[in-house]
DNA sequence: CTTGATTAATTTGCGTGCAAATTAATTGTA
DNA sequence: TACAATTAATTTGCACGCAAATTAATCAAG
């Protein structure tokens, strides 16, 4: 009876875990990423530059679930570091093409040893990674679909 | 050889997933929240108080690892709201002793059918969620352990 | 007892994060 | 071809999130 009661308590959140550890591994990049000028999103961007030379603010956004209104300011940001080039498009002037610099292309060499050291600090058998990796992917695909 | 490069490719990151998935969920809460006229962080800020009807600042910060920088702000909005009393300690006048009221207890009913709207939402199994709630407690573990 | 160290909370400053409104360019259609 | 609808990016406004600096109270060593 008083079942409901316990869904409410913080021990039978899941989502808090997951809030938690979202903003504690973010809390140990902070200091790797010092080195390199950037904060964990611009990372994240960058990360994906390392892989997609030329790209879009609507496409980047797509790719990594970030809202135009936080990835303008954010590219701007890495514009005045030198990392991208933003350019209106000359076909479709809405569009903004967001480049990587050579010099954003070497602060990957500085960005290496990143994944060894924050994999030691989470410190998860090859098991638990995967099996985290997989239902994280599924949470993402489950909550992108539902209406409610 | 050319390990070195896949280490930084976003689909080899296991911190991405969690990233993503914790604004997710977040913003799945957000529409269920409106109604209670809260945040998340201010529904989880509730949910510790639904089990502690007193703390301080300090306390609630070292359970739900928020810095008192962003807890003061959040209070005393909570304050105005009219669901917390805010009162400096007179045994302590450093401590500001921060208690739930009956507006703030009566909106726990009003909360009651958000875990279930958000299970669905996030659909995972028993077994996934509980597998889940393992390692994410376990990262939690190992990265407020580590140095580096 | 006093004064330097410690502690709790607040303030400041900066960077997300996102909904909503705005601006500017393009598209589709009458 | 006009012009309404759509689209991409930007701006605005608000709420975290946290490090660093500040303030005020208490503690502790001499």
């Amino acid at each position: 009876m008083e079942r409901d009661n316990d869904t409410l308590k913080l021990k039978n959140q899941l989502c808090f875990p997951i809030y938690l550890c979202s903003k504690e591994i973010i809390r140990k990049y902070t200091p790797l990423l010092e080195e390199l000028d950037l904060t964990y999103t611009q990372y994240i961007v960058m990360m994906y530059f390392w892989e997609k030379e030329k790209s879009n603010v609507k496409e980047i956004g797509k790719t990594l679930l970030l809202d135009s209104s936080t990835l303008t300011p954010l590219l701007k940001k890495l514009e005045k570091k030198g990392y991208v080039t933003r350019v209106r498009s000359s076909i479709d002037e809405r569009n903004l093409e967001v480049a990587i610099t050579d010099k954003g292309k070497q602060l990957k060499e500085k960005a290496l040893s990143i994944p060894e050291k924050m994999g030691k600090c989470v410190n998860l058998s090859k098991e638990e990674a995967e099996t985290l990796y997989k239902i994280m992917y599924k949470i993402l695909t489950n909550v992108e679909g539902s209406d409610n």
